[in-house]
DNA sequence: GTCGTCTCTGGGAGCGCTTCCAAAGTTAGG
DNA sequence: CCTAACTTTGGAAGCGCTCCCAGAGACGAC
């Protein structure tokens, strides 16, 4: 008789009223006798009755689910030499908590994780996407927003500003750190930047210029946004630039590199070269010097992307967020 | 007439079947003709057609769909301040994207995390799940395994050994490193641990145990697992112990706060103080000087878990496995 | 007493799919 | 030509749920 999990049934019978009562008292809705509430919520805790969530999908069409979609290859060394990604799930999780939604991961933009997305988007499984741009430009943008499901960026793009976004004050945070150098007198002061077609690095770029002003002609070496690329970047330059005074990394991984690649040149810093980097992670504080860099709430950017998404599927319109980011002074400048 | 996203009806009916052979068709059955599959696959390209998962579900019992659990705070620092986390999920993403199973991410040991993964788990939506365990016992792991779902484990837990799990052989690895510092001559060797309640702090300490053999008290200094953490046990050590010439210290974050502490105190490493880590973070390398550390292949649990969990789901009777860990050489030891 | 109005309940319909069964068609063996 | 397989098909049943509608009471206003 009692052969798999209860069913809606078994609760109203075990509670002797319809199911259609007993269904209304699990939703939570009016109309129901308080006589009748107790019964089936007790019968329902007889029973350990849970809800089955594909029949109720099934004709509710929602599914208490959104997706976290990580474009950029599935093994980009950035989602493990930084702790981004995982501060933006935390940040995320925190504000999922307090709803009723699921988490659902998907990495990689190969064509056949693309499909899959697709796939389950149009398959109704998902009410909502949050979609974080590492890379430059990506089609997957407009494949999940074409499917109609509410969707939310973490970032923008370099094509345009979509519609619904979170993203760091990138551009004001570089100037921030470059107007810092110039103000501590520094004359030479060179940037290293990720890759070109990144929207990051456009942004960082230009607030850099910002506070350059149209003075001599910037110099620029591109990088990766590594460690490793920014020990290279930096050696290249003490080659080109002998007489540099100041670095601006575009990340902290790569001010590190910088930071190699200058003791091992025997450069002090930061008497000889300051050096600033970008993004504050955790262990910023805890080079040779302390590194001086600029601060940018990600954590906060995944709950924000969360509640947007929460507000877009309640039927809300939220308004896209610029965060700020902030210039944390330690020693390296 | 299309109304929505099309049906298994509306293919049926374009490709001049019925509802049952385009369904035979669509889950790759046997018993077709040639001629009614071509028509089926026809319809399905013309309209669109992907089928509704809930539905499915609702009849097969199964959800294409499996969890990752993160048991422990849904802040702990871990999370963000070493990429473990991140790593095991690019490992378990590799995996799981050959099959067609996806992934849901839940965090936090609260009671309403737990609550909630149980209800999806008897709300039959999840088909297996894998259990990450931060800390060291955790009433989680009960909960999955009484639900009846596949359950694998990434480590062990204080209380016993679960059916099916993975890890790294952390014993062997912290042997290999005591064995080292041994082999170089050291003599007064200190050990910086993780929290006490922590199997992972154990394990690394019967295989610190294992190589200093029987002889003298060894020093052990339980800590977090962080880079404060092991800054202030070093600290501690070098008042209590100023004769110490090794540190093994059970994890890269502690290592990198033991090696800030000798800095500050003008010890040299590894001349006066030789170091080791466990973990082999992608920064090691990096440090000053660069980590001599223990590696353990965390990308390869992840994607051990996921493919345990897979034959698993596919019922096969996998067997746990204990990863190799090496020794890393570089200058701090 | 009659008429609305509001509260509460039962039960049918149907979400989109798979699964089963019976029937029809096909082939080969005797 | 008949029988015993096998192949192929259509269609009914039903997964567990929500939604809707009709109807039964209860209650006050006229």
């Amino acid at each position: 008789m009692k052969r798999g999990r209860p069913t809606i049934e078994q609760v109203a019978a075990l509670a002797g009223v319809s199911r259609g009562t007993a269904s209304r008292v699990v939703n939570d809705e009016p109309y129901v006798s308080a006589a009748a509430r107790a019964a089936v919520l007790k019968a329902v805790r007889e029973l350990g009755y849970v809800p089955n969530q594909a029949a109720r999908s099934l004709v509710t069409r929602t599914h208490e689910t959104v997706a976290l979609v990580v474009s950029g290859e599935a093994d980009d060394p950035r989602l493990s030499e930084d702790p981004f990604f995982a501060e933006v799930i935390v940040g995320i999780n925190a504000v999922l908590a307090e709803t009723d939604l699921e988490l659902m991961l998907m990495l990689g933009a190969n064509e056949r994780a693309r499909t899959r997305l697709l796939r389950r988007l149009r398959s109704g499984q998902l009410d909502g996407v949050m979609l974080l741009a590492l890379p430059g430009a990506d089609p997957l943008c407009r494949l999940a927003e074409e499917s109609g499901a509410p969707t939310v960026y973490g970032g923008r793009t370099m094509d345009g500003e979509p519609r619904y976004f979170v993203d760091a004050d990138n551009r004001g945070g570089a100037r921030k750190a470059v107007e810092h150098l110039l103000v501590q007198g520094r004359q030479r002061i060179v940037t290293i930047t990720g890759p070109v077609d990144n929207e990051v690095t456009h942004a960082r770029l230009s607030g850099c210029l910002d506070a350059l002003g149209g003075g001599a002609d910037p110099v620029v070496m591109h990088a990766d946004f590594l460690e490793s690329g920014g020990y290279q970047a930096m050696q290249s330059l003490l080659h080109a630039h002998p007489d540099l005074d100041a670095v601006f990394a575009q990340s902290d991984n790569m001010a590190a590199g910088a930071l190699r690649a200058l003791r091992e040149a025997g450069r002090r810093v930061p008497d000889d070269v300051a050096v600033v980097g970008f993004d504050d992670l955790p262990w910023a504080r805890h080079t040779a010097p302390p590194l001086t860099t600029v601060n940018q709430p990600i954590r906060a950017m995944g709950s924000e992307m969360a509640r947007m998404l929460v507000a877009l599927l309640g039927g809300g319109e939220p308004t896209s967020l610029i965060l700020p980011t902030r210039l944390v002074l330690r020693e390296s400048a």
